[in-house]
DNA sequence: CTTGACCTTCCAGTAACGGGAACCCCTAAG
DNA sequence: CTTAGGGGTTCCCGTTACTGGAAGGTCAAG
């Protein structure tokens, strides 16, 4: 498979897959003129990788991740605790957003949003007047 | 003012002001020696500054709430515009979050966790078998 | 033989800073 | 007078995970 049947199979952006090779993500054969050529396995990890990516992983999550995939000694607790941090950090960006959410929707409901000069929101940016 | 008592009173590291000056949000003066002088309206501004990137409003964003900020002339439907084009970006950051999180949530919960090498996530993120 | 769709490499840019080097300034103490 | 310290300054590289674009090789069809 050449790298844009392998962009259509996995969804990914044939930039992002010779990105994922500089890295050191994967690692396809190289045909005589030069063209990367994907075998199963290759796919397969590229599939892995933007599932995993979907999921928010970061590449080094994913590296370590595809490494543990392709180990068949690993154990389970390995996995299970990398996804568990990463879990975490969702939570942790979640509440951030969510407290965000909740000043900026009081200040937009506050606001007139017409032609007038007065606006809660400039005033819930601007420093407390001592 | 100099800058590290600025950094004291808004909170912000020495190098994001310095950074702030660079892309022109700020414009302190200078000393004679060099140091930056900061005056009261710039304190203020950099306060403001500091509440917009911390309700998650990107730079040019801000740049564009200051100079509505300055500007006694606004309608304030231009401010809140601004606003709630932010508040639908960070709702749909968090539906992707929260996507995400009841993705990784179902993995973790499935999976044992312990030192035996079957794993529901890594198989949740392996390619379906054909 | 040319056209168009592939593929290749390399270089630059993104957002919003952070780290660190190399250097200047100012004050207080020995 | 010198030194030590704690300011400040500029400049450049590194970060994350790509994306865009230029310049050029390859391949199948007409």
């Amino acid at each position: 498979m050449n790298i844009g049947d392998v962009a259509k199979t996995t969804g990914l952006p044939t930039k992002t897959i010779r990105y994922y090779e500089d890295i050191g993500l994967v690692k396809p054969m190289r045909d005589t003129n030069g063209y990367r050529v994907f075998r199963d396995t290759d796919v397969h990890q590229l599939v892995f990788l933007a599932r995993a990516r979907g999921l928010g992983f970061s590449i080094e999550d994913c590296r370590t991740l595809l490494a543990l995939w392709a180990d068949g000694d690993r154990a389970s607790s390995d996995v299970r605790q990398i996804a568990l941090a990463h879990l975490k950090a969702i939570d942790a960006k979640i509440a951030d957003l969510n407290a965000m959410r909740g000043t900026l929707d009081g200040l937009v409901t506050a606001c007139a949003g017409d032609d007038r000069p007065d606006c809660p929101i400039l005033r819930g940016l601007s420093p407390a007047k001592s």
